[in-house]
DNA sequence: AGCACGCCGACT
DNA sequence: GTCGGCGTGCTC
């Protein structure tokens, strides 16, 4: 028999088939590991398909099958050729996606930690005689081993490891490699509240499970309590015998959202996130193939957990950027979710309470079931978002950061005892110019995108067609010289709470105060304990715990991400001005969102303000079409980077005379490409050239197929090419 | 990606 | 003469 083998090296060039002659001792199955002799080393492979026989003529044959598991299952077999297809992902790279880091390279570690106890040679009273009198902290290790030994990690935070070791070098105390079982946040439990539905939740569900469509979105309102409806959905494909998946944005993972699930499912739940180390990782990915545990939380890798017989994929927060990987293998979650779900005839829902435009569009049309959830479950309603002009309180003199408004605020906030979030909005790297007098934002002419600045040349660029402007000294609008641009820091803000408050503690939440994994938590921790009243923070802020002393909410630069350089960008302003709110008045006591802008008229605060998400879409959606912007059209980016200037240039020109040259003959489809250099143009000693076209979506499959290939056929060496589609941002 | 093969310069 | 530079091509 021969076996159909990927190998386990991630080039294009040798991401083929290669047959092997399967020995008649070994038991090779289609998905199987398998170790296969390859030039002239070893290297580990996947037997991806059985046949009788191969066209080549000399075969090798395989010299060993790695696992006593099959490891890779049907149905991801398929997921490989459709990710191949669809993504042009190279069959190695979904491979590892598919199964955890661990199993690769053979070493299967267990996990075992070093183990100390008595030595069992010597009596314990010996032992006690061989310490001297006063070495008292040896004589308490002793005492504390008698009975049972140790892990040395757990002994080295009672005692000290210099009296620890002198034990163990006077041959006292031996030290042991013991196996642990994993159990990744094993303290977290909850327990199960029963709670009546809803009418308009018992609607959601059953718009779910009677829909013809295979996808749903759930349109509902923060607070609405989607949480439930997942889970009550999720219970309900449980009691059928079926699995589920349950996606949601990386750092919406808190150990609250991990425990209402535990609480609910118990050991049935298995999850993946990144908190998890490579053991933890294999440990719930076997418990997953086993068949131990039917459900998976977890982020968007989660989605190739190796269940069977799915019958419900959730996808929470379905407009987060996160659902799309951006580093090779490049892909969309959803896209993958809905595979999945055809494959096992099972649902995919997408919850958000402010859908990507592209989500709500295919629900519109019919390609998605909608359920709509329009009523918080307390009775409190949502925020009053108040806008606060900023233009005006230049006028008036005040050019710090708060307004007078949400100064006025924060002070009665304090006074009255309950807590503030300030947000601050840094979504992006660069800067958009703007009148401080008038609010007027430098736009590209040929785009309708905002113009960012760039420092070192002193110029304003537009990072879709690559044209570039002087500088403005003074308002094209009203002839102020008031222009800004540049950014605000959390540092800042914190300061300034600090100097109109001194006796009031701020927290700061930022990529520099949550450099490590824990401290992220840590931080919102103490802000639940109130441990401050402030808590000042960018995105971050925006998700995660529920607080329910938390009645104001300002956010300040708002316009940061209206005016950032994307079609996205009011798109992303709503969802993050509606999520950031919703972190308000989540508890009787009500709330007040404070939104200072210095474009007060701008629809997106318009409809924001009244959390109107149709009357958003309605707009948004009517822009996108009439400015072809996806998704009415679609945008392809071809990166192409290197260390050799000279190389990518020649290679960037290169492939954009035949994309050009292609895009001449197929004029009715293009409505734009160029090359340019990169936003960014050199990252890491690399310079970055790219193409980027705009293409109607009627033969887009034809049209990137066409690009893929023109990619593949010029290889340069010392230069990588690839193409992003709609990319997330184009730094 | 590795690794062998192979064809040119400067060393014992 | 040969050691070793890295350009080219192959891996079932």
């Amino acid at each position: 028999m021969i076996a159909k083998v990927i190998v386990d090296i991630s080039n294009s060039e040798i991401d083929k088939i290669f047959d092997y002659e399967i020995p008649s001792n070994l038991n090779v199955q289609k998905g199987s590991r398998v170790l296969v002799p390859f030039g002239t080393k070893r290297i580990e492979g996947f037997c991806i398909d059985i046949a009788e026989k191969s066209d080549v003529p000399t075969l090798k044959s395989i010299e060993g099958v790695l696992d006593e598991f099959v490891c890779i299952s049907e149905e991801m077999l398929e997921l490989m050729q459709y990710m191949k297809q669809k993504f042009y992902i190279r069959y190695v790279d979904s491979l590892r996606l598919f199964i955890p880091s661990k199993l690769r390279g053979g070493r299967i570690k267990e996990l075992t930690r070093i183990f100390v106890k008595l030595n069992p040679m010597f009596d314990y009273e010996d032992i006690v005689d061989a310490v001297p009198e006063r070495a008292k902290s040896q004589l308490a290790i002793i005492e504390r081993l008698k009975e049972n030994g140790e892990f040395l990690s757990v002994l080295n935070t009672e005692y000290s490891v210099s009296a620890i070791n002198t034990l163990v070098s006077k041959g006292l105390l031996i030290k042991t490699t013991e196996q642990v079982e994993r159990k990744p946040m094993q303290s977290i439990q909850g327990s199960l509240k029963e709670v009546e539905l809803r009418p308009q939740q018992k609607r959601a569900l059953d718009t779910i499970f009677t829909t013809q469509k295979d996808t749903i979105l759930l349109n509902g309102v923060t607070g609405s309590g989607k949480t439930l409806v997942y889970m009550t959905a999720i219970q309900k494909v449980l009691d059928e015998g079926k699995s589920a998946v349950m996606l949601v944005p990386e750092i919406s993972l808190t150990p609250q959202m991990l425990k209402n699930f535990r609480g609910y499912f118990g050991d049935r739940v298995a999850m993946l996130h990144s908190g998890l180390s490579d053991g933890e990782r294999f440990d719930e990915w076997k418990r997953l193939l086993k068949g131990q545990a039917s459900i998976v939380v977890g982020a968007r890798s989660a989605i190739f957990a190796p269940l069977k017989n799915i019958g419900l994929i959730i996808v929470d927060e379905e407009h987060d950027a996160s659902y799309v990987s951006e580093s090779n293998p490049r892909y969309r979650t959803v896209d993958i979710a809905r595979f999945r779900a055809k494959y096992n005839n099972a649902k995919v829902v997408l919850g958000s309470a402010t859908p990507s435009i592209e989500s709500y569009l295919l629900a519109k049309n019919g390609e998605y079931a909608l359920a709509v959830m329009d009523q918080r479950i307390s009775d409190k309603g949502m925020p009053k978002i108040e806008i606060v002009n900023m233009s005006n309180e230049l006028l008036m003199g005040n050019d710090g950061i708060f307004s007078s408004k949400l100064e006025s605020e924060l002070k009665a906030t304090i006074e009255k005892g309950e807590q503030a979030m300030i947000f601050l909005n840094r979504r992006g790297h660069s800067s958009f110019v703007m009148c401080r007098k008038c609010g007027y934002i430098a736009k590209c002419t040929d785009c309708d995108i905002s113009l960012t600045y760039h420092s070192v040349d002193n110029m304003l660029k537009c990072h879709y067609c690559g044209k570039r402007y002087k500088m403005l000294t003074n308002c094209p609008d009203c002839g102020s010289t008031s222009i800004r641009y540049g950014k605000l820091g959390t540092q800042r803000v914190v300061e300034e709470i600090q100097r109109l408050f001194p006796n009031v503690k701020v927290l700061r939440m930022d990529n520099e105060t949550t450099a490590t994994k824990t401290a992220y938590l840590d931080i919102l921790g103490a802000f639940a304990a109130k441990e401050a009243q402030v808590l000042v923070g960018t995105q971050m802020i925006a998700k995660g715990h529920d607080f329910p002393d938390v009645t104001l909410v300002g956010i300040l630069d708002a316009d940061m991400s209206l005016y950032h350089q994307d079609y996205r960008s009011n798109e992303r302003t709503f969802q993050l001005v509606t999520q950031v709110a919703g972190r308000a008045g989540r508890s009787d006591k009500g709330g007040k969102v404070i939104l200072q802008t210095y474009s007060p008229n701008h629809y997106v605060y318009r409809f924001a303000s009244n959390y109107d998400y149709k009357g958003f879409f309605e707009k948004e959606n009517n822009v996108r079409c009439t400015t072809n912007f996806p998704p009415y059209t679609t945008i392809i980016r071809v990166l192409m980077t290197s260390e050799d200037e000279d190389k990518v240039i020649e290679g960037a020109k290169k492939i954009y005379r035949e994309l050009l040259d292609y895009a001449q003959q197929n004029k009715n489809e293009f409505l734009y490409i160029q090359a340019m250099k990169s936003p960014v143009g050199r990252i890491q000693n690399k310079f970055r050239y790219q193409i980027i076209a705009r293409i109607k979506r009627n033969k887009e499959d034809q049209i990137i197929a066409k690009f893929y290939s023109v990619i593949d056929k010029n290889k340069f060496r010392q230069v990588s090419v690839f193409a992003e589609i709609n990319p997330q941002n184009m730094a």
